[in-house]
DNA sequence: AGATTGTATATTGGATCCAATATTTCTATG
DNA sequence: CATAGAAATATTGGATCCAATATACAATCT
């Protein structure tokens, strides 16, 4: 008999389980801006101790998603408009970047696969799955520059405001635009041309930043 | 009776004291690469216990200064060849970036405080100071560009390699090298052009980057 | 009534205890 | 003596308990 070798020691432990299904809510929107995050709450929506839940939340804070008070516990972080500003245009000078170093090392296997999901991302109806349909497209590209750190700090930067795109992105004709951008990037990733590729992304990135500025300055009045 | 409004609520709470203690010693190098650390033995440290250790830990990891195995628990984080060179690419991409956005803030007081950095550096000749000197210097300048985002990440990463500069720093001459081209920074800020401080900046980023590799191959073999 | 103080409740931070797993030591056997 | 296996030890992950603090609410005073 064999077996695929699992390295079970990977088996996550409770505080990988609640800190990802957090992490998971938080970026999605599902818990809203100021909410609340109770440890006792928490502890038994995941049938665990507090111990657990929090090491997740101690994670969550170092990323950024939520804030924590002294004896007065969590809630999920609001950013400002010039925080969210900053990490636009932060994003858009990092993902330029590794768009650039990652045309190079394009394989037909990994286009094909980036112009299905920018395929999906154009037909897709269902909002609530444009946030990973998005990220299916642009991380399938990135992980070709092969800079796992750059990566690391792509995600994490992405996480900050992925709520907010989403919300933006639902609830007005953004995502008509996301979509022409996608293919243009696409289309210069195929004829391998970097710094069309990176120049596009980063257009795709501030454009993105600015309809969101604009769209939440209206909401918060 | 008027007194000084003091926030007690920002008092520490004993993982935000460990996770600090932890941080410095592994940045300055205190702590080797793969060394273990043992809850236990870091509970009586700082005469605590266990739990606010495993969260200094649990943060530590997400920062990737340690590394964690179930049941095995936490060793400092070795970096491959590979992963330091990467690190170093982004820094410079990311504080090439900062000291542009920062020179046109640049004011007096600053710059003054920034030459006193700098000439500190130049001459300090205790060798465990220059972390902090360098430190000092760049992000004393870095603090103008008003990013509060970027400065988060380009601390973590300089956390992350920090360690290996300081070693190489000590057992080389490349300290010499590096005061004469923060002086050439120093001076691009102060003539205010901030191209030239973000291209001299890349490329003390990029040079420091080159030199540790050459040691680290020569030192690992 | 409105402000102020005291008390009860809720919540977090941390200590101690137990279970699960890894590592080491010891022992039996060839 | 070397080695495989078992017992002992060490270490981590998690649960429960207690202390410190914050919040909500009632009682009191002006």
């Amino acid at each position: 008999m064999k077996l695929d070798a699992v390295d079970v020691r990977q088996a996550a432990s409770a505080a990988d389980i609640v800190y990802e299904a957090l992490r998971k809510a938080i970026i999605e929107g599902a818990l809203a801006e100021g909410e609340n995050l109770r440890q006792d709450q928490i502890a038994q929506m995941f049938n665990t101790s507090r111990i657990p839940v929090r090491e997740a939340l101690s994670r969550l804070e170092q990323h950024g998603l939520i804030t924590t008070q002294r004896y007065k516990g969590a809630v999920v972080a609001g950013l400002s408009i010039e925080e969210i500003e900053e990490i636009f245009e932060f994003r858009a000078l990092i993902e330029a970047e590794v768009i650039r170093l990652a045309v190079p090392n394009l394989d037909r296997k990994t286009l094909d696969l980036a112009r299905r999901h920018c395929d999906e991302f154009g037909k897709e109806s269902d909002s609530s799955k444009w946030g990973e349909t998005n990220r299916n497209f642009h991380y399938g590209l990135y992980e070709a520059a092969r800079r796992p750190y750059y990566l690391q700090i792509v995600r994490a930067s992405l996480d900050r405001i992925d709520r907010y795109l989403r919300a933006q992105l639902t609830l007005t004709d953004g995502m008509k635009r996301a979509a022409r951008e996608h293919e243009a990037i696409l289309d210069a990733c195929v004829r391998g041309n970097a710094d069309l590729a990176s120049l596009l992304t980063r257009d795709h990135i501030l454009d993105a930043g600015r309809s969101l500025v604009v769209f939440l300055r209206d909401q918060r009045g």
